[in-house]
DNA sequence: AAGTGGAGCAACCGCGTTTAG
DNA sequence: GCTAAACGCGGTTGCTCCACT
């Protein structure tokens, strides 16, 4: 059986949108939203197919879009979410609100990609092309965490969006009831990125809005530790799934760092660990992202490249976690 | 002024995943 | 449960603009 046949594809306009079929799409959308793609260009009187107008929509007509140059803090962004997550331009686009995958995409190939690469790192490992300096300055440790938490991330993210197809049957089946525990499926999301900030109800009302994620490290070992979480089981359930036996190995790795380390450092205290300069990364971050917009000195490599894997490190929750 | 090459970016293509029937 | 269309994503292409020769 399946679905009825697709749209006709013969004598479908192709190439550049014209004026006029953007504002057809854009008054069709406006009045009646987008509903389904694939019947939309006929009711919205364009000779286009369905992909052809989600396209535009998404990458250019939607009015919550951020044209224009990126800045810094958009760069550094990018790159940070690029070394965690690699291509993943969707997920690194959720990061940053008003940009498209497809627009970040293209900055990173045209511009950032370049940058690095002239910085002597490798733009797909985000490592130094020669990693033996680093090596011996202590940060191989750091390394090996942070494809844990790419790992970690990569996991998060598969969650979410099974978490988000699960609400969206529960949103259809079940009249929406949400915020009755005080938690929407997003608070289940958990990350190492974003700190808690209990006791203030707006701030956790903008937590509940936001896309991204808002439990802390420790919350999420907690999570582990004593198998129970506020309002739902299922994000448990997710990290209690075979197929993340990774993250109660990572838990453990972090667990036995901190205990090395001191507790209450957190993660700032493990990402520290590794660093033998133990060096204050909030006031070096401006350094990288004035020596990157600088274009790239090589003559300062290894210095470079030290600030380049600092800044991403930081990117991770930079401090102990709010209770 | 014309030709050339690079940068920037919108849009297409192909493939894997999801979902309607 | 199966099939095939729809959807979404990442890679790639090709067009336009601009600087340089």
């Amino acid at each position: 059986m399946g679905r009825s046949p697709c749209c006709d594809k013969l004598g479908l306009k192709k190439g550049p949108w014209t004026q006029e079929e953007d504002q057809k799409l854009l008054a069709y959308i406006e009045e009646h939203g987008h509903g389904s793609w694939r019947s939309l260009p006929e009711k919205a009187g364009l000779h286009r197919c369905g992909k052809s107008c989600r396209l535009r929509w998404t990458n250019y007509l939607r009015p919550d879009i951020k044209r224009g140059k990126f800045n810094l803090q958009e760069e550094q962004t990018i790159i940070q979410l690029h070394a965690l997550l690699g291509n993943r331009w969707s997920a690194i686009a959720t990061h940053l609100p008003k940009r498209t995958d497809n627009e970040i995409k293209n900055y990173w190939n045209t511009h950032l990609k370049k940058r690095l690469v002239k910085m002597g790192i490798d733009p797909v490992t985000h490592k130094p092309k020669n990693e033996a300096p680093l090596s011996s300055l202590g940060l191989s440790k750091n390394a090996s965490i942070l494809s844990h938490m790419a790992q970690w991330e990569s996991a998060r993210l598969e969650a979410e969006a099974r978490l988000a197809r699960e609400s969206k049957i529960l949103h259809y089946q079940t009249k929406p009831s949400s915020h009755h525990h005080g938690f929407t499926h997003k608070t289940l999301l958990t990350t190492w990125t974003c700190k808690t900030n209990q006791g203030n109800a707006d701030q956790q009302q903008q937590q509940l809005e936001s896309s991204t994620s808002t439990v802390s490290f420790s919350e999420m070992k907690d999570l582990s530790a004593k198998t129970e979480f506020v309002g739902s089981s299922t994000c448990l359930n997710l990290i209690k799934e075979p197929e993340n036996d990774w993250f109660n190995s990572t838990v453990h790795e972090f667990e036995a760092t901190e205990m090395a380390g001191g507790v209450d450092e957190g993660f700032t205290g493990l990402m520290l660990a590794g660093d033998s300069l133990g060096r204050s990364f909030s006031a070096e971050k401006n350094e990288t992202v004035k020596e990157w917009s600088g274009g790239g000195d090589c003559s300062n490599y290894y210095e470079d490249n030290k600030n380049y894997l600092d800044s991403i490190f930081s990117f991770i929750d930079p401090s102990p976690p709010m209770f």
